[in-house]
DNA sequence: CATGAATGAGTGTTCATTCAT
DNA sequence: TATGAATGAACACTCATTCAT
């Protein structure tokens, strides 16, 4: 659960690794492929929806746009890759922190599921930010990863009931992955500066922490 | 402060009161204005940003594209326009219901403004959540609101000290606001059900009150 | 039956000659029309289906592209119109020769028939090429102007069974019909010289007529 | 006359005959051709010029675009030599069915030439279909079938003046030919029904009979 | 010779905006 | 002032063709 989804890329890119000369048309077209992706990644961030057109892409690029349509069928597949990555790269960083919590004790669980949260979203933000506010239809498939939380929270919860206050641990699991989540959310994206300290978390994990356990 | 900015739209208003016979071309004017926003509004709910066009505002208007052109110097002027109306009513919403609470105690004052957070969200969400996930620049300009409401929970907080364990106020009206409109606001867009019963909104009053207060 | 269609564009043709100026915003747009329907004409017989692309029409219609769009919503639509008009065309002229013509005998008939059919294939044969050769789509459209035609044969036919030698009609109507069509546009298209006598004219009479008439 | 042109491909045939071993690049390189030749007609056949394009033509054919370009230098020289071995399939056809006509009766050529004609539309009209319809530069060489086939009729009627009421044997030939040619090719398309009985091929060459012999 | 990645001129179409009437 | 015809830069996307490997 929650490990990195074992795509085609993902296999390309061992590929390369392993052997750099057996697929070298394959090395240049996968370079093509990085140079369009992080073209549009910067075009993104930087102007926003309205600045991301294909042609602009393949331009930053250095590629021609009809090897761009060689490589995503359209531009809606290319935001998605984009997507696709970036969502891929949280669950790695979730999947590595996420070793043996069963056993913890709340207050510490809690703890650093608010310690991943804020390393989650400081995790490129600014792509962060782009995909949520430019690509309304993002939000949904990012909100997938915001799901497998939920689930693993409520599954932590059912193992510690009696350590707890709250009742309705689907509510009480909701409740409490969302809040961490916009809390940690606003912070990066509008005072970054009050993450330097950690006064915020500190907070963030008092109200948590009050809210759940007994 | 809170109260409805003076926009020219106000203005008018006390002008067709005034006058009704004096100004006859300015009525006409207004009765324009009214059309093209209210069609706006409409196709922004319904079509989203996509189905915005200017053309399409003014043939649903009943108005010659020339004559949206007389009053919204461009496209933008016209969804600023939407936007600002939205942040008037949700303002006047709130200074509605935010009379006399400073002599009133924290649990009382929490599960008010709350409660008051609900009824915002609930008002025109069509328009809310279009604004939102459809026009990304809207944001900010609704994070005035929040703004506002931070003012008013940290200047309350600051009349009833004695009875917080928080020490950091401005923090704590921040983190506590936040966490109030992001519940409310995935709530009503997300989870429109869980807010008939009062299950959800117990929840969040409990889970601010136990941060807050002693 | 097979006169002129009453469509939108042939009343507003007659708005123009009844009052200039009643609508000047509507002659403004109707010399637009015009324009692009010229180019379009003037394009597909010169260079085919190739050089027909509605950026190409613009600039020859000395009109923006914009403005062909506002008239027709995609290529197909102006295609068709072309398309439309040629068959306009063709019925008006088939209707002002086809009058009573039931109660002539059948060697006068078929004579008369040949002769029409001549002269429908003389109306634009560039066109008429061009639409045949390079819009196979616009054959099935073309094809109704034959139907009729045939119907009509069918008809005549019926009327007058016992000079005739022929027992299916549907079938010999056909089959005439679709003889002198095919006859003519070779001639018309591929030996336009052989048109200039009487000869090709009479053997197409004489073919027809001993196959029909006793 | 009508015989199969000397065409790379029938030498190419003989070679491979002549020597399996001794050129097996050629032969290769024939398979190549002959997969990028089935591709482009199959593709053709099934989806119309609009999907006969060089990069699927050679993805179908199973070789890279890059071969496609070794053997055809570009797109038209492939639609050429679909349309050059459909001529010489149909030469190849008349040709087996012509031998010793010379002598026959008028009546019996006739009702052959009918015959045959039928035979030659039904010969691959699914190919015939595209190419007339969507290739419209072929019907110029389609065409040249035609005018062979005028050629060979009018030497035939030289040789029965005596028994023929027609005098112009130019003019006669090619309205027989034509007449015969369209009814037949109108048929295969449109109705092909009509052709299961033998009420068509009857009254065809009734119609032709008539108008030729005495 | 074969491969297939790369090219880019060109296509149909949209829409915010202008301006003559 | 109101109208709506006209504009044209820009967009997403295609496909015949080239050429380094």
């Amino acid at each position: 659960m929650l490990g990195p989804l074992d795509t085609n890329r993902a296999n390309a890119h061992i590929w390369v690794v392993q052997s750099k000369r057996r697929r070298p048309t394959q090395t240049r077209a996968q370079e093509t492929v990085e140079a369009i992706v992080t073209a549009a990644r910067k075009l993104l961030v930087r102007g926003g929806r309205a600045s991301l057109t294909t042609n602009r892409v393949a331009e930053v690029a250095g590629v021609s746009i009809g090897s761009l349509y060689q490589y995503f069928p359209d531009k809606d597949a290319l935001v998605t890759e984009l997507l696709r990555r970036h969502v891929e790269e949280t669950q790695v960083l979730i999947a590595e922190r996420l070793t043996s919590l069963a056993s913890v004790e709340p207050e510490v669980a809690i703890a650093q599921m608010v310690s991943l949260m804020i390393a989650v979203h400081r995790h490129d933000p600014a792509l962060h930010r782009a995909l949520v506010e430019q690509m309304p239809r993002g939000m949904g498939r990012l909100g997938t990863i915001e799901q497998e939380v939920v689930a693993l929270a409520r599954a932590y919860l059912a193992m510690h009931v009696d350590r707890l206050r709250v009742k309705d641990l689907d509510l009480a699991a909701a409740i409490a992955v969302q809040t961490v989540e916009a809390l940690t959310h606003g912070a990066v994206l509008f005072r970054p500066e009050v993450l330097e300290g950690e006064a915020f978390e500190r907070e963030v994990v008092d109200l948590v922490t009050r809210y759940l356990v007994l």
